[in-house]
DNA sequence: ACTTAGCACTCTCGCCACGAGAGTGCTAAT
DNA sequence: ATTAGCACTCTCGTGGCGAGAGTGCTAAGT
């Protein structure tokens, strides 16, 4: 509930604004010079004073301008920003790059962790599109050389997997295409289970490649991101509020390890909000690893079928209205393509 | 040349070690106190300023003690140093990491990386082996969902490439298989131009695929090195040296800018050492970008068939006996990997 | 000829004091 | 409700100062 007058959301929302920009504390003096407020220092003083008994500003100490706290910023972000859209120009240069792209999927992802650190002057993370549920569609059986071979898997839904082998001994090509041609006609569209449940009907060497197709479909139940794709990682070093590395540093971790990620990716998607952008401001709390940082992420794609996540990562005085706007952009734009890649 | 005298090289990798270790100029007093010398503060001041001369050694300031200059690093590295292995018990350690790993490359690759940066404390990268000449060896071709194929390429030397691809209207897959078949007959063993060279006796479908295969073969010519496995990125931040955040900055920008990258390795590879470890120390004059940096690194697999490069980037101050040992027994480990994977 | 004691010299670093400046909170007047 | 005025507090940059570290040099010792 909005228990903030008029005049103090607008004096909050400036202050918040000049901080973002300028990463100095605001000051009452340089509130009514700036922005043409037609009072006097004194009075925007107490409307301070009043945001700072209410938890939303604070002074890094006795004579110094305000400062937002978290609070603050979650206000901004919830009711104080409005909806911004990224220019219309700066969407057409995206996509412009994204159909000079080709169809690889690994370019897009690349491409998108790209413009989301180029867009924001943070660092970007963007997962692979995936599917929760896999039914078996195809299966390719490829000799490399040596006793490798190369399984390629592909699900229902259009996720591709592969995974590389080595056997106890050579098997020719030919035995390969005929083993994948028969798997291929004997459990198309099935689930892992029912794959497993025909296993007994096969030679042994299909025996083999069948367990390892189930060990496959199983995987796609936990939250296995597949490839994550990162970019901007020294943006966050221009940051001021970086300056100590052991901050520095901790942004750097969550992006580096992976089980920290998936365990924030897959908690957080969990409660979206209305048009599916998150935002996560200095650890709300629960994650310290995080307490210096703000994250803003979305889902992509088509639920149920292939969705995958992407996100900036920045300090926490980061400019939430560009990079909402752009992280809502780029999550339209990627869930686009998927949808133009499934539809027949 | 070694035109030192023994004592003097005894001095100069006293200072070396024992600044590498504690990052603090060290004084004359130091070493005779910690090093059991049987000579004088005096004595070894004489030596220290003999060495300055040389250009090995150099003092922040008048009343420090002696800092190590880049010339130092490299004299120590050449000729002071000696070689060092790795303990056994490390070594068996980390074969057993690999042991479990099983047989996927990528997985390979993401463990060699976090073995590089978890045994050196620096920023750790890997790329994955590719052959130099390409030769076509198989080709398949996979509906995966509309109009999507995935077309996998393997090449001689066991390379596996993938592509999707989008074409103008939907195929069914038993045409692909057909395709594949005729195709895997035709252009068995054949160079990118040889492929080129027969594209008219084909259909259309066939012509528009042979295009794409052509396309990937030629590209295995630049040095495109696939996927890049970083890892201990944010160990940099560790070190003293890039307190100052524009250093470090500069540090990352490296790892995470693809054609710096590209470029780096590609000429620095090129003039390998004895047993294959590269070490750059400071930029050695031509590199600008890594001026506060050192980079070991090596390559791996079998040489014209399949190779890769892996190594450690850290500060000047790096400890190079463990990571040249390091970098070396990972190199060696990898190229023991590949050629089990080559293997009949 | 090498080694070393002695010493003057230089430079850094931490500390403290000080003054300017910034910005506040409060009170009293409008 | 607003605002002028003012005292108060805190930061920050500066400069001075003394302690400490480590050197380079010279002259004496082995």
């Amino acid at each position: 509930m909005s228990n903030l007058t008029e005049r103090q959301r607008l004096v909050l929302a400036l202050v918040i604004r000049d901080y973002i920009e300028t990463a100095q504390p605001v000051s009452s003096l340089h509130l009514v010079d700036h922005y043409g407020l037609d009072k006097s220092p004194a009075t925007v003083r107490n409307e301070l004073l009043a945001l700072t008994e209410l938890g939303y500003l604070r002074q890094p100490h006795t004579s110094a301008g305000r400062v937002p706290t978290e609070e603050g910023y979650r206000y901004f972000v919830r009711q104080l920003m409005g909806q911004t859209e990224l220019p219309a120009n700066t969407q057409r240069t995206i996509v412009h790059q994204f159909f000079q792209a080709g169809q690889d999927v690994n370019h897009w992802m690349r491409l998108a962790a790209s413009v989301l650190a180029q867009q924001s002057q943070a660092a970007a993370l963007v997962t692979a599109p995936h599917s929760d549920r896999s039914f078996f569609k195809h299966i390719e059986l490829i000799s490399t050389i040596g006793r490798q071979v190369l399984m390629v898997l592909v699900l229902e839904g259009g996720e591709v997997r592969q995974q590389m082998l080595a056997l106890a001994e050579p098997v020719s090509q030919e035995q390969f295409s005929a083993v994948a041609h028969n798997l291929n006609q004997l459990i198309q569209g099935m689930h892992a289970d029912q794959v497993a449940a025909i296993a007994d009907q096969l030679t042994t060497l299909e025996q083999d490649i069948v367990k390892l197709v189930v060990e496959e479909l199983h995987r796609s139940g936990d939250i296995r991101m597949g490839e994550v794709f990162r970019d901007g990682l020294s943006h966050v070093l221009l940051e001021p509020e970086f300056g100590e590395m052991e901050t520095a540093r901790r942004a750097l971790r969550i992006l580096e390890e992976r089980p920290l990620l998936e365990d924030l990716l897959s908690r957080t998607v969990l409660s979206s909000d209305a048009d599916g952008v998150q935002v996560l401001i200095g650890g709300e709390g629960t994650w310290e690893e995080l307490s210096d940082c703000s994250i803003v992420l979305a889902r992509y794609g088509v639920p149920g079928i292939a969705t995958g996540t992407l996100g900036v990562l920045g300090p926490i005085r980061m400019s939430y209205g560009r990079n909402i706007s752009t992280v809502r952009f780029m999550a339209g734009l990627l869930s686009d393509l998927v949808n133009e890649m499934l539809e027949k």
